[in-house]
DNA sequence: CTATACATGTAACAAGTTACATGATTAA
DNA sequence: TTAATCATGTAACTTGTTACATGTATAG
């Protein structure tokens, strides 16, 4: 139900065509929940037979533009209203950084490297964009302003955290040492 | 493929059965990937049946106890090695929260301090575990305790930006004022 | 003896990804 | 004229969720 709700909340800011938002979401929405065109089409299709959305334009190439209508906003209030959020958190990357002790130090290090560097690029997309755009505009604009800014923080704070791993990692935090439980010659035979 | 991953991550840190693992991913890996035991046991099966863990152990009540093997240890490097990371987050609360400016001011407010209070809880039991654990053990457990670092900044990070947006949102963030492009009449009769 | 926690599994469904498929417009 | 971008969609597959289903050991 997550998607949905995406979208209705853009196509309640600003008409868009299943193109536009499927562009719009990497920079925006995209950050905190990610979504592919071929999820996006059959959803608007969905959202309009039920008139959550309607089609309120069209353009060159088959190119047709949504909005959200009144039942649609109503929708995205009750989710918020009467749904529970879902706290948890999907993170491929730093589920990847549990298991960076396989890999010797120098090659870990070489790994979080790679890491910082995607980092720094979505950190520097954000605050281009903050620099960019009128953020006092209206509602809408104010309101995602408050989300971009999270953004910002949480890439900053990832950076952060990764030059203090690397310095833990150069000072030995992978080096082997002590007992690692479970390698023991029974799971070695397996 | 990222939880069978992490299974053997874990299960190469420790032997442990697949209701130990449930409960363990709530507090560690489930942070940053979370899994229900009904996705554990048939990954569980599917491990085994390829030799990348073993059962090593048995114990009441049919419980099994697995440990990762030498293959399912190679397999772990392998996917550091040989397969990108996948960058995006998927936060099902932050998205709600873009959504926000459909409340008025005082329900939004509301509703931050609720994620607020999710988020100290969840601060709290990793500033209880990083007390309670001696990270220096082994190499397993020290590079845990680099993952766990970043959950504690994360959750502290996240519960300054919710008080630094509640700030805004105090200031008139969220009230209308310009224009809201898209709530046209065409919108509403849609 | 009874409730709780331990313990493992399956089935039906929903959500998300990758690949396939097609075609129109525009700029070089 | 040709490559890039715009533009929409579908199909097959994988992953993840919710609900169902069953049974054992332990503590009060």
């Amino acid at each position: 139900m997550s998607l949905r709700h995406g979208l209705l909340d853009l196509l309640a800011g600003e008409p868009m065509s299943g193109y536009d938002l499927s562009r719009f979401f990497s920079v925006s929405m995209g950050n905190v929940w990610p979504a592919q065109h071929s999820q996006i089409y059959p959803e608007l299709a969905k959202l309009t037979a039920e008139g959550l959305i309607a089609q309120t334009g069209e353009g060159p190439r088959g190119r047709k533009v949504y909005q959200t209508t009144e039942a649609g906003l109503a929708a995205l209030r009750s989710w918020l209203r009467d749904s529970p959020p879902d706290y948890s958190i999907r993170q491929e990357a730093q589920l990847r950084v549990f298991c960076l002790w396989v890999l010797p130090p120098d090659e870990a290090l070489a790994y979080l490297a790679r890491d910082r560097a995607e980092y720094v690029r979505h950190l520097d997309l954000i605050t281009a964009t903050i620099a960019a755009v009128d953020w006092g505009e209206n509602q809408v604009r104010r309101s995602s302003r408050l989300s971009i800014e999270f953004g910002r923080r949480f890439y900053t704070e990832l950076i952060g955290w990764i030059d203090w791993a690397a310095e833990q990692i150069a000072a030995g935090a992978l080096q082997p040492g002590g007992p690692v439980p479970g390698l023991t010659a029974g799971a070695r035979l397996g």
